[in-house]
Parts: C-alpha cells; structure tokens; sequence
DNA sequence: CTCCGTTCTTAATCTACATTAAGTTTTTTC
DNA sequence: GAAAAAACTTAATGTAGATTAAGAACGGAG
C-alpha cells in the first residue's frame, strides 16, 4: 500500500518503520475516473495530491469560457493549488483527472500535524516544495523566451510520451495557444 | 544583527536561543551596490539570498541581448535560482541588486548542515518554498489570462510603491512586453 | 553647471497568433 | 452499430504587441 509515494520519499529522506507506519495511518487513496475533480472553483482546496498512477490537470476557466492549463502532473508528482491550500482561500482552478488515476490524499490538518511530528517528512516536503519552485521558474523562463512554436517542439521533444496520452487541445492549452494553431503548427511539421 | 531575518522567521515558528545562536553563525552578510551582481549566467549559484533591504532582480539575457525579468525580491523575500541551487548545475540566470542593498547570505552546504539540525527551520524553509510556489502558480495564470495592459494595471495596483523604485523598463520586462509598449500603455493612461 | 550615457517617448510598419466559422474525423454512448 | 458528442482541421480575416528608428528628457559624474 501507498508504495509508489513511499519510494518516492525515501529517494530523499530515510523514514523509520515507526514514521512509515504513522504516515500510512494518515493517508487515504482516491481513485478519480476520466473528467472526475478533486476539487473545483470556488472551493477552498483542503489537500496535498500525490499522483501514484494516472495523469490531473490543473487549470482554470476564464469569462468567455476558456480553459487554461497551468499544471499537468503525472506520477510521482504532488499536486495542489498552494496558495488555496495555505491560506484557505477558494481557489481559481479545478483539479481534474485526465485518465482515471489513483492518487494519494494528503489532507492539510493531517499534513500539518504530521510534519510537526516527523523532521523526516518536513524535510521531505522541503525538497519537493522547492523542485516544484524551480520548475516553475524555469516554465516562466519558457513562456517569455520561446514563441509557441519553440515551446511546442521542446514540450514534444522532452516529453513524446506524455505527448500521446492527452488530447492535442490540452497541450495547446498548456502550451498558451489556440488548438487552431496548434494543428497549423502539426501540419507544417508533415 | 539579522533581525529582519530573525523576525522573518519566527512570523512562521518560533526558535530558541541557541538556534537563533547556531543560525547566526552560519550566515553572512553581503551590501551589494547598485548593479553589483550576486551570481551571473553560467555560474554554478551557491546560495539562498534574503533580502534585509533594498532589491534585487532575477533575469536572464537572450540571444538577441534582450534582459527578461523573471522575478523581483525586495525586502523579506528569499530569492536564488533553485534548480542551479538544488542540482548545482550552471544558472541561466542573473541576480542582481537594483538598488544597494543589504542581503542575507545562506550558502547551500551551510543549509544542509543547518537545517538537519533544526527541526524549526527545516519547517520556516518548507513554508516559503511553499508560498513561493503558490505565488509561481498565480504568475502562471495572471501570465496566460491577461493580457498586457491588463498585467500593467494590475501591478501597478498591487505594488504602487514598488512601482516608484524601478525604472521602467524593468517593469515592462517583468510584464513580459517592450518599453515602446509600455509608454503607449502610460500615455494612454494620462 | 554641464556633458554624456541612460531612460523614456512617439510613430510607422510588421507579424505571430487569435477569432470566427465551417467542415471532417474520432470517440463515446445507448 | 447508429447517433450524438467530442476532438481536430482548414482558411479568411483581425489585432495585440514587436520592431525599427529617431528624438527628447533625465540623471549622475566630474
């Protein structure tokens, strides 16, 4: 049970069996199906995610209807709206699974109680709080360097498998561009 | 000394005397001038940079010589680039001080050490890693859901002071347009 | 105070990508 | 396995913001 995240843990931090086993108490798994939310506008989001199997979007819809993708995460990755997460305000964004997904729920309470009681898991969320910032100043980097062209082909050439799995219209979305372009850019590179 | 640093911190947990002892003596202080850099492009970045007073600008040049801003610090924010920091591998970018300024220095060996140590502060770096990245998120959204006069109102709204401190076209930079575009936008404005 | 480099402005022209709209193909559902 | 819904494509037209170029204002060093 829970192997996938505690793997991912101990790549690093080391946990004792006592501290594995009070972590396995606190956690609950949640299997969304395809287009299931695991949380939506409006509310405030009460959990850390841990995608264990299976791919989420983060995203939101603006006034005239539009989605924006502003994370995917796929296994091995948390996800969460962070700022909803900390300061309890209702987020902007719906979480949503892309495939049905098994993912492991961190509520915040439990979370917080948790890491006053494990050094090893406050480290642990240290790091991966951290990674997640460093990727996103880098994605910040991208949006202002490349033109949709260049994100579209350093996107499918970094991650060709991942390319397959969703919808041509969410990476369109994620890229920052209309699924209109997206297929004009598609047929110019046949 | 470090107070700034010190009343940072204990806003998110408290220390005792000798953590605030062991802490101090594991930092250095740093008076960058005005243009005087922290790190540059292609160096392997060593430190976390606390900003006591003052402020400082993450960018990166492109090939055609064009700065980008990808973030701001002023006083209370933590800055560095954290993928060079964390895998230590050469920065992209620059940090530098845009006006003199006074920053804490905590080099990153230094931070293991310490924060295997302290329980505390291994906690305070979880929480603003966290609000960083929650922060990152919004940027994200504001980046793809507005567009570029609307970014330049809602900054200018947000941060009026800030506004005053840095030239203009920095902003424009951190905005993501020209200082051609940015001047249309003001005397429009007027 | 004045000189020189930096910053800001104005305006003409240009382009990457959006919008709209219609048609086609693929996937889902009953 | 037919019908409906979702996803993808093509093409005409539109626009936010870039680029280029030149001049004006500002600010700091001597």
């Amino acid at each position: 049970m829970y192997t996938a995240l505690l793997q991912h843990i101990q790549r690093f931090v080391s946990l004792t069996e006592e501290e594995i086993h009070v972590l396995a108490s606190y956690l609950t798994e949640k299997k969304p199906s395809k287009k299931e939310f695991l949380f939506q506008e409006g509310q405030v989001c009460t959990a850390n995610y841990f995608v264990a199997k299976g791919c989420l979007r983060l995203y939101y819809v603006n006034d005239k209807g539009i989605e924006t993708i502003v994370q995917f995460a796929i296994e091995n990755w948390w996800i969460s709206d962070y700022q909803s997460l900390e300061r309890q305000i209702p987020s902007p964004f719906y979480l949503q699974a892309i495939e049905s997904s098994t993912v492991i729920v961190l509520e915040k309470q439990v979370q917080e109680e948790l890491l006053t009681k494990s050094p090893s898991l406050e480290r642990y969320f240290r790091i991966v709080a951290q990674r997640a910032y460093g990727a996103a100043q880098m994605r910040i980097k991208y949006i202002s360097e490349l033109s949709g062209e260049e994100r579209y082909v350093q996107f499918t050439e970094s991650f060709p498998d991942f390319v397959q799995r969703i919808p041509q219209y969410m990476l369109a979305s994620y890229l920052g561009f209309t699924p209109e372009f997206l297929s004009k850019l598609r047929a110019k590179k046949r």
